[in-house]
DNA sequence: TTAGGGTTAG
């Protein structure tokens, strides 16, 4: 069968297509409407329309391809673009550089690279303008091949063609890539000296290629040095520090944003609820909230799944729920977030109800929803439901579990201590174990106590990742626990040769919608020195407890002798004090699991004053339970 | 009358 029949497009009569011919005129308010619906994106509409019109007998001409191609490249239709490009050299529309760019860029946005270069260079060099290579330089890009896309912008500065700022919105989008950042920082320098950095789009371009590449700090000083700024602009850099969990910086510039008094859209509120949830700032969650609701942007789906992905995130499970069940239209992610929220709180039963309902709704389970509830049924101790959605996983729903299952997997079989199981698991992997594998298996040894597998998985997550602190940490921790001096001073070296220091754990309290931070002996915030002061009365007071000196005279609860100590924890706490009024719930957030040492000051605290202390990992709500942390930390 | 580009959740 044809091209043509099976496309369902009629036979095209060659007709030269001039501005000047009788036919060419009749085809005006058919190019007109074509064009309209194609920028109101209607491309399936275009080509009926395209359809349609060679029907009544009206010959395509130089001004009805681009609309009727950017409609196939839109809709990826392949087969119907290789028609229209028949039609086109049947037309004689061929060396139209605006035929000829509307081909060039159909035929990258179907892949078909190729093409898109046999139409360039089969076409006269004097007729090819700037647009036809930014057209052919963005293909490159869009389909990974940079180097081709830097070939192609060296030639177009050889034959003398003026580059403009679409050349480089074609070129840039290639350097997202850490490995090419030098390219980036090139291309950087082109633009400056060309002066096409005041343009904005140019500038927000650039700014997300160095989030991408992870370099925070250009994309800052670009974002500082842009003329006019536009609200993309803010969003590129509100979303780019998200990106790279700067969480605290987005709330600083989204306060900066407010006070200049610009506007957010949707965009801009999902990176400050990502940062909200991150950081565990519940009060400025709430306030985005309002914020949604002021703006009448309650009815989009991503920010819903953002609000429930925060409140969940910040502890408030009731009140994600009722934002998930009074959305009308439900996506996957909300699923995913609602599950992985009950899941991270030990709620595992919830959350395969859950996940069972989604099934039953028709919602297909992707791979993502799958980590949700493996990992929701590995911290509430559901081994056989996990074992069971693992193997329905591959079989029912034809999906290959990847490393982040398998971690769930083993996490899973590890904590309910069948640790051969797991361990024959990693064993029968068809990809790559990955460090979470075995740090979930590493893991699953510090609990049952097991040193021998305990040393084989750590070698294992070492060879993957040398420079990961946790690991080092953990193993030393396992021989604390064995009472094992001499392996714990051998990770200590392991870590001094290597060069590897712990993390600094930090707390912080959100207050009045701003987050405080603080580190282990900070003495940065502006109430240092009423914060130091309320620290050490509290430690007097704790060490006046009937509790306290009891125990610590008869030697009867070891727990309760804690140390003394400017611990991150405890600046917070004594900060929480000072500016809260009695009854108050101060939620301790900590980005590292916050030490015994400091649960039990909590405990002790909340004795005295009249406040509930609630601490939580930023990242690992189910180590704690009722706001006390199950796992020791010896360092 | 015509083409090429930048920000978004789990």
């Amino acid at each position: 069968m044809s091209l043509q029949k099976r496309c369902g497009l009629p036979r095209l009569q060659a007709a030269k297509a001039t501005t000047t011919s009788t036919a060419s005129t009749t085809v005006v308010p058919w190019n007109s409407r074509l064009r309209e619906l194609a920028n109101q994106c209607h491309f399936a509409e275009a080509l009926t329309l395209y359809r349609q019109m060679l029907r009544s007998g009206h010959p395509p001409n130089a001004f009805t391809f681009p609309s009727a191609l950017k409609s196939c490249a839109a809709l990826s239709l392949l087969v119907t673009g290789k028609l229209l490009h028949g039609h086109v050299v049947k037309t004689g529309c061929e060396p139209e550089p605006f035929v000829q760019t509307s081909l060039i860029s159909m035929y990258c946005r179907c892949s078909l690279i190729k093409n898109a270069r046999r139409v360039f260079e089969d076409n006269d060099s004097s007729r090819k303008l700037t647009v036809c290579y930014n057209a052919l330089i963005s293909g490159y890009t869009s389909n990974s091949k940079i180097s081709d896309a830097v070939l192609l912008f060296r030639r177009m500065r050889e034959a003398g063609l003026s580059v403009n700022s679409v050349t480089m919105l074609g070129l840039i989008p290639g350097c997202i890539d850490p490995v090419h950042l030098g390219l980036g920082m090139c291309l950087h320098g082109c633009i400056i000296k060309s002066g096409l950095d005041i343009d904005l789009s140019v500038g927000n371009c650039l700014l997300t290629m160095y989030v991408k590449c992870g370099s925070v700090d250009y994309a800052r000083s670009v974002f500082d040095e842009m003329p006019g700024k536009g609200l993309i602009t803010w969003n590129a850099m509100i979303s780019g520090y998200a990106q790279n969990g700067l969480a605290t910086h987005v709330l600083d510039l989204y306060r900066e944003m407010e006070f200049l008094g610009i506007r957010p859209d949707p965009v801009t509120l999902v990176g400050v609820l990502s940062s909200c949830a991150h950081l565990g700032a519940h009060g400025v969650g709430r306030e985005v909230e309002q914020k949604i609701k002021f703006h009448g942007f309650g009815s989009n789906t991503f920010l819903s799944n953002c609000l429930i992905n925060m409140y969940a995130r910040c502890g408030n499970l009731v009140k994600a729920h009722a934002i998930f069940n009074s959305m009308v239209e439900k996506s996957i992610v909300s699923w995913t977030v609602i599950i992985g929220g009950y899941g991270m709180h030990g709620h595992g039963e919830i959350a395969v109800q859950l996940f069972d309902e989604m099934v039953r709704t028709g919602i297909r389970p992707d791979k993502t929803i799958f980590v949700s509830v493996l990992s929701a049924c590995s911290h509430a101790g559901l081994t056989e439901k996990g074992l069971e959605y693992f193997t329905a996983m591959e079989r029912k729903y034809g999906l290959q579990p990847g490393p982040e299952h398998y971690s769930c997997m083993v996490d899973l079989l590890g904590r309910a201590g069948r640790l051969k199981e797991a361990e024959d698991m990693i064993g029968s992997m068809q990809v790559k174990p990955d460090g979470a594998v075995w740090g979930a298996l590493l893991n699953a040894c510090k609990i049952h106590k097991n040193v021998d597998l305990a040393e084989l998985a750590f070698k294992r997550v070492i060879e993957l990742e040398p420079r990961n602190v946790g690991y080092y940490v953990l193993l030393s921790n396992i021989y604390t626990d064995g009472e094992n001096l001499e392996g714990v001073l051998n990770v200590r070296k392991m870590m001094r040769e290597r060069q590897l220091k712990k993390e600094p754990g930090y707390s912080y309290v959100e207050l009045k919608g701003k987050v405080n931070i603080f580190l282990a002996g900070d003495r940065t915030h502006h109430q240092t020195v009423e914060i130091y002061k309320m620290l050490y009365e509290l430690e007097s007071l704790v060490k006046e407890l009937d509790e306290y000196k009891e125990n610590k005279i008869q030697g009867k609860n070891e727990e309760l002798l804690i140390s003394e100590g400017v611990h991150s924890e405890r600046l917070a706490i004594a900060f929480g004090l000072l500016n809260t009024l009695p009854g108050t719930e101060i939620i301790v957030i900590k980005n590292l699991r916050a030490c015994r040492d400091c649960h039990l000051f909590i405990k002790l605290v909340s004795k005295i004053v009249d406040r509930q202390f609630i601490i939580r990992d930023a990242t690992r709500f189910h180590h704690f339970e009722n706001g006390i942390c199950s796992c020791k930390d010896y360092w």
